[in-house]
DNA sequence: CTGAAAGCGCTTACAG
DNA sequence: CTGAAAGCGCTTACAG
């Protein structure tokens, strides 16, 4: 059933030669002669060999870091207070693709709390991780612990902690402020906002990347124009009181993903056509939405914040002790050729 | 920095022993003394000793198994067809927690289509991982290449292939069955049944389990009682048709989760409360989904299909060629409180 | 240009 | 009841 692992020493005696000669000429090392190096390197693919990662990983605690840095990084999910969003689960595929990339592996860790030594430390002390990646609830306390492992570590997404540390996350304030400026560019001058709980860092970073843009084109960002509700309401009061202003907004800015679709009903509700009527832009998480017809939107992905985590954490791992960094990913406008050109109508 | 870890040889030194009888000691071996067993346990747990996963690994090709049999599960998630469903979150927290009650970890891997070989291969020929287990677009080919690496591995949810494997999934069409006989139950004999795209297997069990409780019930399950919409659609005009017949049905089936603030939404602006006018039981997988005051609703726990799935792989990998088994998580009805008594008005 | 040796941290035979 | 030895698969000094 199990087909037995072939060895480097099975490559070696194949070749007839020492396992070092096999090692090093996997490595491309130039101490091998060119002709011997192919050979060795036809015949490794050709018996399927792969390298014992167990033994790999227990050399290393010999020699220090051998050549590969950052081979198996540790996702860790804080919670369970957080919901689980589905951002977690595109950040996850963004780092694996990079990881795997890379040859390396994602191990994936759910933390939840008041255990005596979290999961992530044990992974860290045991030899397991080169490196953490941390997601979901992370406050001061899960900074610290990871700090104290001594692997180089990144935040992927908000946290709650004092601690300066590697960041990456979504540029949300750039969401809010491209949607504002694309609906300026196409000639909207009534444009509303109409955000969900603003219990969410996300949620307040957009309205507000969203407001400065509005003040910067010299429009109105009260609460007639920017609006929310409450975490057991819905949009519907919200985007009916937008729709009561008259002369009614030709335009709309929708700053939660994921409920578009509810919006375009509850408009439809109202007779109103998108982007006949009304104009739609709305922010969301490409990984978790597919684009609508009719709607433009900006779109944050997730799965690249997790990419650029991973290319984070692959530079930090060779500096030692600089300071604490903060990648933004940018925003992409998709043009669903909806946002209706309003010169005309503005003139 | 980087705290030096704790070696065997740390412990064995503080103890004045030699580290076999640390191994022996930490494993409970009989041939120990007790009070040296208890004196280098306690001095283990002191210093913080934690084993080196690679060195343990490493040993194990050496003698066979030793005593940890499942102590790192591949999560494979095979895509990217299949969407990002909430649902493959849920089942990797599950299998997570079970994994790591036992002290093991699980290292994700997203599986994309036209990979020379795919990743998981590797991972089990690597020895990096004791199990799989396989979820996404699971079709024949991958089913065959899980085979063929000699590794026990489970499938969680749907699968497409023709082999027989193990297979974890929730029990979609007791979820029908349950919400129909529950409602039957509160004396309700106008169900109406309203189903999404019908795209996805779970979508046609959840109904067909409804349509055989109805008729069960002896209640009608043609067209008129049991709707569903296409993919561009939404269940408005599903709703509407159902609600439009003549005497209305006194209660609604929602076959899809996780949209049932939409359709209360809907409800609502139909002039109908939940539950006074009708009554509303809800398909949900809890796990993306909160409990909504006024609904009954038939839960399907995707983390509870995803600890089933790693227990289930701890028992095959006990067993060697044994008949493939397939698990079904139950669901569970979580009264909200909601569904009117219907005796009185049925009589 | 190539090979034999040492040793990473551990476990299980094998001797006392 | 306990310790010294062998060796898992590998890499990097160290000799030829």
């Amino acid at each position: 059933m199990s087909p037995k692992p072939i060895r480097k020493q099975d490559v070696a005696r194949a070749c007839g030669v020492n396992v070092t000669t096999v090692t090093l000429a996997l490595n491309n090392h130039p101490r091998v002669a060119e002709r011997t190096r192919l050979r060795i390197q036809a015949e490794a693919s050709r018996l399927g060999y792969l390298a014992n990662h167990a033994a790999l990983q227990l050399v290393k605690s010999r020699f220090g870091r051998t050549r590969q840095g950052m081979d198996r990084i540790g996702f860790v999910l804080l919670g369970p207070q957080e919901p689980l969003r589905g951002a977690y689960t595109a950040f996850m595929v963004g780092i694996e693709q990079e990881v795997s990339a890379h040859g390396g592996t994602l191990l994936f860790v759910r933390e939840t709390p008041a255990r005596p030594r979290p999961r992530f430390v044990e992974l860290a002390r045991s030899g397991a991780v080169d490196g953490l990646a941390l997601v979901g609830a992370v406050d001061e306390p899960a900074l610290l612990q990871a700090q104290r492992t001594g692997l180089p570590f990144v935040v992927l997404g908000d946290h709650h902690g004092t601690t300066p540390v590697h960041q990456v996350t979504a540029d949300f304030p750039a969401m809010g402020r491209l949607a504002v400026r694309h609906l300026v560019e196409q000639g909207h001058r009534r444009i509303g906002f109409l955000g969900a709980t603003m219990q969410y860092v996300y949620q307040r970073e957009i309205r507000d990347g969203a407001k400065a843009a509005l003040a910067e084109a010299g429009l109105p960002v009260g609460e007639t124009w920017v609006r929310s509700h409450g975490v057991d309401d819905d949009v519907i009061t919200p985007l009916h009181r937008m729709l009561a202003l008259r002369p009614r907004p030709t335009a709309l800015i929708l700053g939660e993903p994921n409920v578009a679709a509810h919006l375009l009903d509850l408009l439809k509700a109202c007779g109103l056509k998108v982007p006949a009527d009304i104009s739609l832009a709305t922010c969301e998480e490409s990984d978790s939405q597919p684009v609508m017809a009719g709607v433009t939107y900006v779109d944050a992905s997730m799965a690249a914040v997790g990419t650029a985590g991973a290319a984070l954490l692959r530079e930090v791992a060779g500096e030692s002790g600089g300071p604490a960094r903060r990648v933004l990913t940018a925003p992409r406008l998709v043009e669903g050729g909806s946002v209706r050109k309003q010169k005309e109508t503005a003139r």
